[in-house]
DNA sequence: CTACTATACATAGATTATCTTTGTAAAGAA
DNA sequence: TTCTTTACAAAGATAATCTATGTATAGTAG
């Protein structure tokens, strides 16, 4: 079965999870989750994808983690944005921006 | 030196070149100078890049290939568009602004 | 005549990101 | 007690891009 509909844009998902941490800390599957919603089930982050990425945003310090017990009374690890993270963000968001303007001419050459 | 300035969003490089190829048939190089300059050097098309996915393309017929003499008398590789490249490029369109859609309700979650 | 630069193709290898698979564990519902 | 959902995480496979290398020739500068 082709029809291989991607899951996420690749070199977009750590800008999604710093994005959804903006909104309050969150423990891992619940970021997984709100991503999904959010998007309105186009994106969906699988958990091979989740943790990894995590891990990266941990190793460079842009987020931290907690151990705690979420609302449904489980062990979760809860990541909370850093203030390097915010500005990690907004640089994410900026070249992310800027490589969509150079796609848009690309795609678009009619327009001026 | 970090700043790592993105070359291109992984996933949309073989989408650029159909499109390139729009246009007429090109060959390599040109193509990858044209998404260059179209973007106005936001993009950039390395040639380690841009070969491979060359092959990948010709490998689903979605484009063909012939050998020729460019404008500047060099030898080249001319890639043509087929039919079913231009629906495969139209798939990758609708592809792409599906993600942008999903990756824009997460980003900009103040929108109805 | 020589050196350099730009044009042009291509592959090999490294890196990185994502996806698939597997494993653990516990809460809650059927 | 079995199933589903929640929740974490690592191992391995796959895929795309980037870096480095190699070949070759046209044209220009010196």
């Amino acid at each position: 079965m082709p029809t291989a509909t991607r899951d996420l844009l690749p070199g977009t998902l750590e800008m999604l999870i710093l994005q959804t941490l903006r909104g309050g800390a969150l423990h891992g599957y619940a970021i997984a989750q709100h991503i999904q919603q959010t998007s309105q089930d186009v994106l969906q982050v699988e958990e091979g994808s989740l943790y990894p990425a995590l891990q990266r945003l941990l190793r460079e310090r842009w987020v931290t983690a907690n151990w705690g017990i979420s609302a449904r009374n489980r062990k979760v690890r809860t990541y909370k944005l850093t203030p390097a993270g915010r500005k990690q963000l907004g640089r994410e968001i900026a070249g992310f921006a800027r490589l969509l303007e150079g796609i848009g001419r690309v795609m678009r050459p009619a327009e001026s």
